[in-house]
DNA sequence: GTCTATATCGGGATAGAC
DNA sequence: GTCTATCCCGATATAGAC
């Protein structure tokens, strides 16, 4: 039994980074049931026979993403450091997430868009908190640290200048390197330090 | 022959409005010629009729989008006002812009994913020049009026805090007002305001 | 220019052998 | 568990009448 079990469920862990790669490039509509096949290096249909339907696969593959990337974010806002410390290595580390699998963020968002209700159902299911985070800029706010700002509009500014430019790239890279890769990578690399002090240099009461 | 023409180019720009709806929440996989051509009051063959093709359909809606969008960015950028004026002008429009089609930022960068080359070809046939608000950022920087900082960063921030948050609402909403969009409605009018502040608070020299 | 009817094909899904 | 062969529907596209 084991050696089946073993086999099995590398099977399934195979069609599922298979799909996971072709869901995200090409959505879901996009995507088809034999390219996935073929990444998997198996028959179509296997692929009926572990998840019953294109939807299921679906759904199990964006149900994966997401249970990875939650935990990612919250992770970070719970630690122990001081704010602008927090800032800059939440900065970091989240670029750096984010730039291993740039497709992700345009992907979830497109299919949030192609079907609201369904999907936000499978969203909602897992808790983000940025209570804790939100409770700490008041305190800082309190203590004169910072000068008054609404938490949510700077978490928010935080997370669209990591974000932001790293999906866009196909558009950005465009229009200001003409198309050279390296140099926006490097733009990009810059970033890990040009947006917390860029943050900081707002906030930081003088 | 005016009455054919009339009839004619208004039936063409029925279906391209209509077109445009569809493709821009389904993306081009995900729409369907049908729906296109219920939503134009008229019948799929029609379609075929006018543009000879699904693709040929898309491409021509992708172009007018683009088309639009483009001389919108531009014509901000050029104007003549001093420099915090301008971000803050330039927020405020653009905010608006975006959220009168929230949908296309997503939409574009999807395609763009989808076919890389294929879309990019028509992207590039459009110009844009930042070069000019770049050179302004840069002899403020020379007189001291701002700190030292790389224009290109300081574009990327503000186009990023402008887009980003329109963008992600469906996420965004979730995760900071509980599905409450009339909520997420007003925080997005107040980034009108608090954007430009945090800007120039952090690139003001003291 | 606009419609109805139909050809054609791609792709998701199932049957059944091994 | 994995494969081959096949079904069947949906969607693009075309033919042809009006």
């Amino acid at each position: 039994m084991s050696e089946m079990a073993e086999k099995n469920s590398n099977t399934e862990q195979n069609i599922l980074e298979a799909a996971k790669v072709v869901f995200v490039a090409k959505g879901m509509d996009g995507a088809r049931m034999q390219e996935i096949a073929d990444k998997a290096g198996i028959n179509k249909a296997l692929l009926h026979y572990y998840f019953r339907s294109k939807d299921k696969l679906f759904e199990a593959v964006f149900v994966e993403i997401l249970s990875k990337l939650i935990p990612d974010i919250s992770e970070l806002l719970l630690s122990e450091l001081p704010l602008f410390e927090k800032i800059r290595k939440f900065t970091q580390h989240y670029i750096d997430t984010i730039r291993e699998n740039p497709l992700i963020p345009v992907f979830i968002l497109h299919e949030l868009n192609r079907e609201p209700e369904g999907i936000a159902r499978t969203f909602k299911s897992m808790g983000i908190q940025p209570q804790i985070f939100i409770d700490e800029i008041k305190r800082e706010i309190g203590k004169g640290t910072i000068v008054p700002i609404d938490p949510l509009h700077l978490i928010v500014n935080l997370l669209s200048m990591c974000i932001f430019p790293i999906v866009a790239q196909p558009i950005m890279q465009h229009l200001i390197f003409e198309e050279n890769g390296e140099a926006y990578s490097a733009f990009l690399e810059q970033r890990k330090k040009e947006v917390p002090e860029f943050i900081i240099n707002s906030i930081r009461k003088k």
